[in-house]
RNA sequence: GCGGGCGUGGUGGAAUGGCAGACACGCUAGUCUUAGGAACUAGUGGGUAACCGUGCAGGUUCAAGUCCUGUCGCCCGCACCA
C-alpha cells in the first residue's frame, strides 16, 4: 500500500504558493516567532542532504508555532558572493552572475520540492545591489566610527586562491576552502576592529540560550586572560614592557624573551646583532603554521650586550629572542619563569638557564609546576607563605604602588581582515585621494555597483581584478573633487551574512536596511540553527555587527539571536564525510523522487540525535516510508462507531505531550518514535474515530506536511490544515489507573504485579511481601522501599 | 599538551539514579503470491538453564548505562596566547 506522493506533494506545494500560506505579517496582533536557518551558499553541486537536516528541524518548529497561533517568520535567501562561484566562473568562462543565477534557481527548486514553509516573498540575495547597498552602508558607518581602518600588515595569503584569508579561515596552516598552503604576505588591508567588542561579545554570551559547545568555542576564540603588564629596566637604560598572567611568579623570572619582530632589536646596541638579525630573518621566512608547531624544539638567540633587571630581585637576567613569543599578543615580550611555565621550562633546559622554584608543591626537577590552585609561595620575599591566588592580589598592589606594573586584560581575538583581492564580492565604497586620504562615498551614491566585466580573473601581482578596470578605478574625490582612485578590494564572503537576518524583517525597504518598526517587532531571532563550522566566523562576526548597529541606534536589541542550536553532519553510508571523491554522496533529488519529500524529511529527523553526526542509511529510510504508508492507510480504518478506548485516549494525550516537548527541545527522533508507537497501537486496536485521526494528523503535520494536508482534506476536515490549531493535552488524561510495578529483593527483579496508581506505600510493601513470601521465607528484612508507580524493593538477608 | 563530549544488540539509536535495549533498520519463520528488493503476522541482547549483560577496573547507593575515582578507545574544540 503506497500512496501517490509525487502527485500529492506537487499539489500541496502549489496550493501553499497560491494561498501564500506561510507569509509572515509585519502588522499582526499575534505574538511573533522568528525562526532562522543559515541561508545557503548556492554552490554548483546543488543541495546537500545536510542542508535539509537543519531546514526541516526549524520548519517543524515554524509549522508547530503557526499551529499554536504565532505569526511566524521563517525566511530563506542566498549567500551568493564567494570564491567557489568565482573559481568556477573562471574555469568555465561564464560570468559569476550567470553562474549564481543558475545555481540559485536549482537550489530554489530543490528547497521547494522539500515543502519547507519559507516565506518566499522575503527572499533575499546578497549579490543584489539593492541588498549590498546596505552592506556597504554598514561599512561606511563602521568607517565613520573608526572601526574600519587600513593597515599595512602581514596577512594570510592563500597561494591557490590568490587571496587574503582571515585568521578564522586558516585551519592547520592551510586554506580552509581549498587546502592549499597559506603563506604570510605584507599587504595593506582593510580591517574591522572587532577587538573593540571583545569584552561585550564575551560577556553577553551569558544571557543567551546558545548550546554550550558554541559558547565555549566563542569564549576560547575571544581568549580573555587577566594578568599584569610589568616594566623591566634594562642595561640599555630603557624599559621592556611584558605581559604575564602570573605576576605572582615574578621572583622566579630568570630570563626574558622577546619576539623576533620586537622593535627594541633595532634600537638596542647589540653585540651579536648579525646573529640576532639572522634569526629574525629565518623566523620571518617560516609560515605561521611552522612557527606555531608545538612539537618542534624551541630555538632562540641570546641578545648580548643588553640585560634586563628583575624588579623584585634586582638581579640582571639575560634577554633572548625566540619565535615562541608572538609579536601579535600582549606586548611581544615576556618574563620567563621556567619553574612554572612549560614553554619556559623547555627553553631553559635547552639553553641551560637557571630554574628557580617560587611556588612549592610540584617537582621542578621533572617538570614545570603550573598549577594555580595548590602550592605555596617560596623564594619570593614578601610573598612567601601565601597561596598563588593571594600572591596574585598582593603583587598587583605592590606593582601598582611602585609604579612598575598594572593589571591588564588581554584577548586572543584579532581584528578582522576585511579585504579580498577578488572580483565576486561587494566593492568597498571608499575612494583614495592624494589630498584627502581615504574618503567614503556619500550614502546617496550607494550602491556602488560591482562593474560588469569579463576580465574578472585574479592578477599575478596580488591586486584585485577590479584594479584592471581603469575606467572604473579612476574617479573623483567625493570631498575635494580632484582625480582619485577607487578602492579595488572587495569585501569577504562574511560581509553579506553579517546582517541578513535584519533584512528579512523588511526586505523591500528602499529607505533603510529595515524599518525601525519591523526590527522592533521581529528582533531578536528566537531560534537560529546552523553549523558548528560558523561558530567563530559568521556567528561571531554577525554578533559584532549587530552590537555595533545597536550602539549607533539602528537595531533595537544588543544581540541578534536569542537561541542557537547546531545540527550534526549527515555522513555517507560508510560513516565517512560525504564527498565526491569518496563517492558516498547522497543526492536529495534522487531520494525525493524515490520516496517523496515527506519521507526524506521524516528520515532526516529520525536518523538520530539532532546534534550528533549520523551515517545515511538507504535501508533505514524505508522504515519512514513504511510509516507514512501506514499513516495514509488510517483513513480506511476510520470508524465513528469504534467507541472510545481509554488506553488509546491516554496514549494520545501522552503523545501530544511528548511531541510538544520534543519539538521544543529538538528531539525530533523521539517525537517520531512516539508517533510510530501511537500508530502501532491504533492498528492493534483496529479502528479509530475521526477525532482521534484529527489529533494524529495535526501532530504529524510539522514533520510530513504534504501527506497530512491531503489526509485532512480526504477525511473532510474544514479548511487547510496549515491554518488549524495544534492539539493540547489534558494532563489528567495522561495518567493510568493501574500500573505494573516491579517487585525486587535486594535490587533483583523477582516478580511484577499490577497495582492502583495511588496505592499507599505500606499497602504496596505488604502486597510485595505477600507475593514474595516464599523467597523471603527465613530471611531477615532490613529495609523496604516503595517508589510510586515503579517498584518495591525489599532488602533481606 | 590543555579543555569538552562520547563508548549501550548485527545496525541507527531510546532510557528525570528505579523493569536496559523504546522506535526503527536488518535478520528468521509464516501468510498472500507465477514471482518478491511489495504488503501483512509472529519472533529477534547472550545463555539449555539458574543467570549474565551498557569499553575496562574499582567505589558510593536499597538500587548505577546514568553519580564518583582511575584506565583504555573514539570524536570535537584550542593549541608556544605567556
Amino acid at each position: 500500500m503506497s500512496y501517490d506522493f509525487k502527485q500529492i506533494e506537487k499539489k500541496w506545494q502549489d496550493i501553499w504558493d497560491e494561498t501564500e500560506a506561510f507569509k509572515a505579517e509585519n502588522n499582526s496582533s499575534k505574538p511573533k516567532y522568528y525562526a532562522l536557518v543559515e541561508f545557503p551558499y548556492p554552490s554548483g553541486q546543488g543541495l546537500h542532504v545536510g542542508h535539509p537536516r537543519s531546514y526541516t528541524a526549524l520548519d517543524i518548529v515554524a509549522r508547530k508555532k503557526r499551529l499554536e497561533g504565532y505569526n511566524v517568520l521563517y525566511p530563506m535567501g542566498w549567500d551568493a558572493f564567494g570564491l567557489p562561484t568565482e573559481n568556477y566562473a573562471i574555469k568555465a568562462h561564464i560570468h559569476p552572475e550567470e553562474v549564481t543565477k543558475k545555481n540559485i534557481a536549482n537550489f530554489k527548486r530543490q528547497l521547494k520540492m522539500l515543502g519547507f514553509s519559507f516565506d518566499w516573498s522575503r527572499e533575499i540575495n546578497t549579490t543584489d545591489p539593492e541588498y549590498y547597498k546596505w552592506t556597504q552602508w554598514i561599512f561606511l558607518r563602521l568607517f565613520e566610527k573608526g572601526l574600519a581602518y587600513k593597515k599595512e600588515m602581514a596577512v594570510n595569503w592563500c597561494t591557490s586562491c590568490k587571496c587574503v584569508l582571515a585568521n578564522e579561515e586558516v585551519v592547520n596552516g592551510v586554506c580552509e576552502r581549498c587546502g592549499s598552503e597559506v603563506i604570510r604576505k605584507v599587504k595593506s588591508q582593510w580591517m574591522l576592529k572587532i577587538t573593540d567588542y571583545a569584552e561585550k561579545l564575551l560577556k553577553d554570551l551569558d544571557g543567551l540560550d546558545f548550546i554550550d559547545r558554541v559558547k565555549t568555542q566563542q569564549r576560547n576564540w575571544i581568549g580573555r586572560s587577566t594578568g599584569a603588564e610589568v616594566k623591566f629596566k634594562t642595561t640599555a637604560n630603557d624599559e621592556l614592557l611584558i605581559y604575564t598572567t602570573r605576576p605572582d611568579t615574578l621572583f622566579g623570572a630568570t630570563y626574558m624573551v622577546i619576539a623576533p619582530e620586537h622593535p627594541f632589536i633595532d634600537k638596542w646596541n647589540i653585540e651579536n646583532k648579525d646573529e640576532v638579525l639572522a634569526y629574525r630573518e629565518s623566523a620571518a621566512r617560516k609560515s605561521d603554521f611552522e612557527r606555531t608547531e608545538v612539537a618542534k624544539e624551541k630555538t632562540g638567540v641570546e641578545i648580548k650586550g643588553v640585560k634586563a633587571i628583575n624588579p623584585l630581585t634586582g638581579k640582571e637576567i639575560p634577554i633572548f629572542v625566540s619565535d615562541y613569543v608572538l609579536i601579535s599578543y600582549g606586548t611581544g615580550a615576556i618574563m620567563a619563569v621556567p619553574a612554572h611555565d612549560t614553554r619556559d621550562y623547555e627553553f631553559a633546559k635547552q639553553f641551560n638557564l637557571p630554574i628557580v622554584e617560587v611556588v612549592a608543591g610540584g617537582n621542578i626537577e621533572k617538570e614545570a609546576f603550573t598549577d594555580c590552585a595548590t602550592g605555596t609561595m617560596v623564594n619570593s620575599g614578601f610573598l612567601n607563605g601565601l597561596s598563588v591566588e593571594e600572591a596574585k592580589v598582593k603583587i598587583k598592589e605592590y606593582l601598582h604602588e611602585k609604579g612598575i606594573g598594572e593589571e591588564k586584560v588581554n584577548y586572543k581575538l584579532r581584528d578582522w581582515v576585511f579585504s579580498r583581492q577578488r572580483y565576486w564580492g561587494e566593492p568597498i565604497p571608499i575612494v583614495h585621494c592624494d589630498c584627502c586620504g581615504y574618503v567614503p562615498l556619500k550614502d546617496s551614491d550607494l550602491p556602488l555597483r560591482l562593474p560588469k566585466t569579463d576580465n574578472f580573473e585574479p592578477t599575478d601581482n596580488g591586486e584585485s581584478p577590479l584594479s584592471k578596470l581603469t575606467d572604473w578605478v579612476n574617479t573623483t574625490c567625493p570631498k575635494c573633487g580632484k582625480p582619485a582612485k577607487r578602492e579595488t578590494d572587495t569585501m569577504p564572503q562574511w560581509a553579506g551574512s553579517s546582517w541578513y537576518f535584519l533584512r528579512y524583517c523588511d526586505p523591500h525597504n528602499k529607505e533603510e536596511l529595515a524599518s525601525k518598526e519591523a526590527l522592533k517587532y521581529w528582533m531578536p531571532v528566537d531560534w537560529y540553527n546552523g553549523g558548528m563550522e560558523h561558530t567563530t566566523l559568521h556567528l561571531l562576526y554577525s554578533r559584532f555587527w549587530h552590537k555595533f548597529l545597536y550602539d549607533i541606534g539602528v537595531v533595537p536589541t544588543p544581540e541578534p539571536y536569542q537561541k542557537r542550536t547546531s545540527h550534526g553532519m549527515i555522513l555517507g553510508e560508510n560513516g565517512e564525510k560525504m564527498s565526491k571523491s569518496r563517492g558516498n554522496v547522497v543526492n536529495p533529488d534522487e531520494i525525493v523522487s524515490e520516496y517523496g519529500a515527506d519521507t526524506m524529511r521524516l528520515y532526516e529527523m529520525f536518523i538520530g540525535d539532532f546534534e550528533k553526526s549520523a551515517p545515511w542509511s538507504s535501508t533505514s529510510i524505508k522504515g519512514c516510508k513504511r510509516f507514512l504508508d501506514r499513516v495514509e492507510g488510517l483513513k480506511y480504518i476510520l470508524n465513528e462507531e469504534s467507541g472510545i478506548s481509554k488506553d488509546l485516549e491516554r496514549n494520545i494525550n501522552k503523545t501530544i505531550k511528548k511531541v510538544t516537548y520534543d519539538i521544543d527541545n529538538l528531539k525530533m527522533n523521539t517525537a517520531i518514535a512516539a508517533l510510530m508507537s501511537l500508530l502501532n497501537e491504533i492498528y492493534t486496536k483496529g479502528s479509530l474515530s475521526k477525532e482521534e485521526l484529527k489529533v494524529f494528523i495535526l501532530l504529524l503535520n510539522p514533520f510530513a506536511p504534504h501527506l497530512t494536508e491531503e489526509l485532512w482534506q480526504n477525511v473532510g476536515f474544514e479548511g487547510y490544515l496549515n491554518k488549524a490549531e495544534f492539539p493540547k493535552y489534558d494532563e489528567s488524561k495522561c495518567g493510568e489507573d493501574t500500573v505494573e510495578i516491579v517487585l525486587q529483593i535486594c535490587g533483583k527483579i523477582k516478580a511484577r504485579t499490577n497495582v492502583s496508581v495511588d496505592i499507599s506505600s505500606a499497602d504496596a510493601i505488604l502486597l510485595a511481601k505477600d507475593l514474595l513470601k516464599q523467597e523471603l521465607d527465613g530471611k531477615n528484612i532490613i529495609k523496604e522501599i516503595y517508589v510510586p508507580k515503579k517498584l518495591v524493593n525489599i532488602v533481606a538477608k
